[in-house]
DNA sequence: CTTCTCACA
DNA sequence: TGTGAGAA
């Protein structure tokens, strides 16, 4: 049973995408995505002038992605990402990575904790404030 | 679509 | 960490 012959060609089964399909797909300015180039994060090869994105690149920049939204310098996670290809075992790269995050949770947690004195001084306040209302 | 540059948050 | 504009 041969299933609808025309599918929607998934982004996923692509051989290649061009810079504006990328950036409509994950919802990045063209601009970003040569800046990361730029920056060292990305390295997609060229058709002329017209850059080509393998399913590597595709999926680096998905990585790239992850990693901002979790608070990671674009510094960070290049040293991650080149670590991934240079290391076959992923054996430093996923100790780099765990000490990474670990250090991320352990800074976010700082932050929680100033964020929550800060709330709680700040509620203290509002109570002292009150008592000297008419 | 590409490169580069300068400025700006 | 990006963006916007202008020029080529």
């Amino acid at each position: 049973m041969s299933r609808a012959v025309i599918e929607t060609p998934d982004a996923s089964d692509r051989q290649a995408y061009t810079i504006s399909d990328l950036s409509e797909e994950f919802g990045v300015t063209a601009r970003a995505l040569r800046f990361y180039e730029d920056e060292g994060l990305i390295a997609p090869t060229r058709r002329g002038l017209a850059r080509i994105y393998s399913r590597r690149d595709r999926a680096r920049l998905a990585w790239i992605l992850r990693g901002k939204r979790v608070g990671f310098s674009l510094a960070e996670i290049r040293e991650m990402i080149d670590l991934y290809e240079a290391d076959e075992a992923h054996d430093i790269q996923r100790r780099v990575a765990i000490a990474r995050c670990t250090e991320r949770i352990a800074l976010l947690k700082r932050q929680r904790d100033d964020i929550d004195a800060a709330i709680v001084e700040l509620t203290d306040f509002i109570a002292l404030a009150r008592q000297s209302e008419p």
